[in-house]
DNA sequence: CTCATTTCAGTTGCACTGAAATAA
DNA sequence: CTTATTTCAGTGAAACTGAAATGA
């Protein structure tokens, strides 16, 4: 009896939570294996692409828009830094705050972290249609805003 | 400028990994509260429910059920075991497996486990209707199952 | 010899806590 | 005095790897 009749119990098959948690490591599996292909980490893209979305911004805020915790940014921060994708300085206008720009070299880097990750994104969704994936993501959508009591905290 | 307007990129609140990821960890950090508080972790409720769904089991086949490494159910069977809430003993057909089986006091603990866990659900499906969940479940799965390549591996 | 099972020791990416220093 | 920001050191649950011992 090599590989048995090892079935999921139903009743964590049938609950959403564990659907969720399930495709969710599935997608990190995918994502941390497409992201290290290009030498980098969620964490990195997550920042990346803020930077480039809302510009400039603080480590506060970048923790704060990418669901962050305020010491991972730090330790990201200083990744990306030496990795000369970004670049620290001090604000003038408030010198508690580091500002952390994007480099050209990070602009090229997110569109690499873009592009695998759209490769994942569709091995992710390929059993759905288009309709299907606009209500998946509605339906999610609708989920996480509930839940998004304290966003800007 | 205490807690700014950090919206998170919509380049990520629009994908469905970081939707789904974003609420997985939603889902996890209630769900290790509300275990933690019924004394126990996720794991242990994986192996207590796939035990009394599918009957005693050797330990591989606990991991290949609940999708959970074999090191892990070491750990977690030893833990259990420590609380008096599963029996081990071993298989008089194959001599390397421990068969493992709920006691008593392991479904009456399975049970407070499944009630923390179905508020869990609650919250996180409350503002979805019935029509939405069901639609939800068969989207997820649908998934799920179109990832699920090697289960009994 | 090959393969499956159990076990132990260790690693990793991610989320989080506590505390200190600094400055608004 | 209170609050916000940055930083460092450390913790924790979960997933995973490698290797050893044992037995089918």
């Amino acid at each position: 009896m090599t590989a048995a009749d090892d079935a999921t119990p139903s009743r964590l098959t049938s609950k959403p939570s564990w659907l969720i948690s399930q495709l969710s490591m599935h997608a990190h599996r995918l994502l941390t294996e497409a992201f290290a292909s290009a030498g980098s980490r969620g964490y990195h893209y997550r920042l990346l692409a803020a930077l480039e979305e809302a510009g400039p911004a603080s480590q506060a805020s970048l923790g704060r828009q990418t669901s962050m915790d305020r010491s991972d940014v730090v330790a990201a921060v200083n990744e990306l830094a030496d990795r000369g994708l970004v670049k620290r300085s001090r604000d003038p206008a408030d010198n508690r705050r580091n500002i952390v720009t994007v480099t050209p070299a990070g602009k090229k880097h997110l569109q690499q972290l873009e592009e695998v990750l759209a490769h994942v994104q569709d091995e992710l969704l390929a059993p759905l249609s288009a309709a299907d994936r606009a209500q998946l993501v509605n339906l999610l959508t609708r989920m996480l805003d509930h839940h998004a009591t304290r966003v800007g905290t």
